[in-house]
DNA sequence: GTCGCCTATATCCTATAGGATCTACGGTTA
DNA sequence: TAACCGTAGATCCTATAGGATATAGGCGAC
């Protein structure tokens, strides 16, 4: 039994590309508003029009990417200041109880404990690069993976993936955040990591909140001054021929 | 400029597709579990396989379809009672808060009034048909674009996605509701549009929350009930050949 | 009688080709 | 000079065919 059923799950050919696409809008090699097209997407990555198609209809569904209906898809572009504050407000109202959750859960042994410990080194990014563009995809990465994982320990798969959806978009925004407040944000991830493991409902519910009050502050400054710059000088949107 | 730019938007076939199907699903002519040959449906629907698989991509991501990767799809299974208890309890966090806003929007003039006003026409069933389960259909049709109605009015696009997500997973056990809960559905309904109407943001989002809560009661009856059933008499999955 | 293996069929996944549509560019006219 | 229109090119959308895989049923062994 110690062969847990790791089914390989067989990734199919748009699996692989659908990884692929969200991999590239995630690290902005496709940038917010770029065109996709399809004809050489497909001929970039040596595969046919009917995977990527697939790949490219479940990122429209999930929000990744916009399509016109015979004018082709592109990258969503970044949010305006009124999303994004909505977005925050119900990250606000979710993420809090999802913390709580979590920590109400790690009580119980057979949720797997694992997850509960293994969120204090989620909390903070491995390591750092000496390149400042890569150690800025690694924690980028790593916030995500971190409320990602603090939804799953929440122990609602609806709950979690009502989470997930929402990082996703915001995961766009995290790219253009200043490099000094990557320590703050550890410091807060830990705090909620340890009133989880700690089995402490109310702290971890005000952690989060905390953590996510400040970020959206974080994020407003940089998100402003992005705007600022895209208004007058929008990225090249690049074909992809 | 009275002519808005009320563009088509050629609905390609793909397009069609995936409202045929989300259709199906919603009425249960294709019920929970049912499998979806795509080679069938293609013959099925008379088309080829290329847009049937982008649409099933896009109700994938959506939640209302499965897929095992070389196995085929299949319809969502109903959902558990600890995932139903989940989404009630999301639905709780989320509807009453865009309840609120909606009060405080309609005030405004330019957010589109009469969106507002039109919430009193949708907080009851059109009309009801001599045919019990017609009669159904209509109603839960209406429930659905009743909660979506008010979520648009929030005026926050992500939370209205949000909202309509949540709600697309729950019309599967609309379905399984009792025909006498219909009065009072529209009842609470009307108490929210009203309130919302009136601009009384606490009393919108106070009737919201009680209307959840009763409908959380009154759908648990049913579901309880129709998982007994389900459980020792699986609804014979049909597959479409 | 039950379990395990093997073959056959149905289905999924991928690739390619052709018809239909949108976008961009250049020429013409007011 | 600016606006309009027609053509050319590229791109999207759909259909069909072939290779690869999972599932079901039958046979044999224990």
């Amino acid at each position: 039994m110690g062969e847990v059923q790791v089914r390989p799950q067989r990734q199919t050919l748009a699996d692989k590309t659908y990884d692929e696409l969200n991999s590239r809008i995630m690290q902005s090699v496709l940038p917010p508003g770029a065109k996709l097209s399809i004809d050489g997407l497909a001929r970039q990555m040596a595969i046919s029009q009917t995977p990527l198609r697939e790949a490219l209809a479940r990122l429209e569904a999930e929000g990744l990417v916009e399509r016109r209906p015979l004018s082709g898809y592109s990258v969503t572009p970044l949010l305006t200041t009124e999303e994004f504050n909505d977005l925050f407000d119900l990250r606000l109202l979710m993420e809090p109880l999802a913390a709580s959750r979590a920590a109400e859960r790690v009580a119980n042994p057979h949720n797997m404990v694992g997850d509960g410990k293994a969120l204090r080194a989620l909390a903070r990014t491995p390591e750092y690069h000496s390149d400042a563009k890569l150690s800025q995809l690694a924690f980028t990465e790593a916030d995500a993976k971190f409320h990602a994982s603090v939804a799953k320990c929440s122990g609602s798969p609806v709950l979690a993936k009502a989470i997930r959806r929402l990082d996703a978009h915001l995961h766009l925004h995290r790219a253009y955040m200043e490099p000094e407040s990557i320590s703050e944000t550890e410091a807060e991830h830990l705090a909620v990591a340890e009133a989880i493991i700690a089995q402490q409902p109310l702290a971890a519910e005000a952690a989060m909140r905390r953590h996510l009050k400040r970020s959206r502050v974080r994020h407003a400054a940089a998100f402003t001054a992005a705007e600022a710059d895209a208004a007058p000088n929008p990225k090249r949107a690049k074909a992809n021929r």
